[in-house]
DNA sequence: AACTATTTATAAGA
DNA sequence: TTCTTATAAATAGTT
């Protein structure tokens, strides 16, 4: 419900996913209320951030909710027993271990390290993930080298624009001159050389315009 | 958001009250799910209906939901105060969290996504590191079916031997025999056909040993 | 439970 | 962060 639809997956970008947290949080919070309110039901919100910040609504207190919770889950016991709290965090940091050992073998064999014991179909696999990810990193790396070569084509024309509006008024001046020349000296100049029919030749060599469009590698959307 | 817009305040037609809960509940309850895909943040979300039925959702799970709810809002500390053993397990879960944030991210990277915001030398060194593990995947992958390949090889080179082995032995009876043959009936059989001077002719058609070598492809140690 | 006219939320852009 | 605005999504009232 925006200017496009977006995919309900995290989002890549950090400052965009932090600006839709806010929004939505807003959101969030606000129809957990109006529902609370219409329809006279007790809810409670709890959200963390990505980073660790707390927001919360409750529409009696969160305490009350909890409790009330943990009534009609009757586990309420276990939470308040600091032992178990140490058990909990203990499973917690167990879990964590486990997450972490296997994300550190999964990127081990992704580095490409660690493949011992894999079958020939468990790299297969790998290979074709490989090269999957490679596709993906070359084609964001080849998307920004386009657009750079495309923002100087874009500049060089721009300069050669330029080069072509001053040669014609350049031109246009040398003409003027010829002209005037001619009604003072006749056909020759002072040197006794025939005027040339050919307005342009700059005698400098060097100021005659290039072309700056380089070949334009293929392009899609960013 | 409807065919009428509807103030704020409780819905006193019972019937239309439950409908309107159902309904919200259900969008509420689908926004707190995107809030936490989209942003990556932990969401515990609890309704009691007006006739006291719970409702709930969580992102993780609700217990850690309110157990992180309870820590940082320290009123557990408080209360279960000489247990420094929760805080230890505490920090060592949240350095867990950490570590295991920054392989994701890594990870991610490896795998082709979240590429935002990376320069072309960031890309271009993801390539190389993703091209030197696709190497290495090759190379193993390689390494397994080659050493299968030479398995192969000697098995069939074995039989290979015994089938020569076999075949020497099938000719040296058939010698004997012949020998044999020619002291009671002369130079033919007893068919009246003339005697082969080439000894080896099987008959059975199939038993030819077949060479089974096949081109070895370049191997390196393992 | 569907439908649909409206309202509301929000994605993208400033 | 906040504002704006075009568009997607939610939903109030209806069938």
């Amino acid at each position: 419900m925006g200017r496009g639809k977006i995919a309900i997956r995290r989002i890549d970008n950090s400052a965009s996913r932090q600006v839709t947290f806010s929004k939505r949080r807003k959101g969030l919070i606000k129809k957990a209320k109006e529902l609370a309110i219409l329809c006279d039901a007790e809810v409670g919100l709890v959200i963390f951030s990505s980073s660790g910040k707390l927001y919360e609504f409750a529409s009696t207190s969160m305490k009350s909710v909890i409790e009330r919770y943990n009534t009609l889950k009757e586990e309420h016991q276990q939470l308040s027993n600091p032992s178990s709290e140490v058990k909990f965090w203990q499973r917690e940091a167990a879990i964590l271990k486990q997450q972490l050992q296997n994300l550190q073998d999964n990127h081990r064999q992704l580095m490409g390290e660690q493949l011992y014991g894999l079958r020939v179909e468990d790299l297969q696999n790998l290979e074709n993930q490989l090269e999957m990810s490679l596709k993906g990193v070359r084609m964001k790396k080849e998307r920004i080298l386009t657009n750079e070569i495309e923002e100087l084509n874009r500049r060089g024309n721009l300069i050669h624009q330029e080069n072509v509006e001053l040669f014609k008024k350049v031109n246009l001046i040398r003409k003027e001159n010829m002209e005037l020349h001619k009604k003072i000296y006749g056909t020759r100049d002072e040197n006794g050389n025939a005027l040339s029919s050919y307005v342009f030749d700059s005698g400098e060599g060097s100021n005659v315009p290039i072309h700056l469009q380089l070949s334009q590698p293929e392009r899609d959307k960013d």
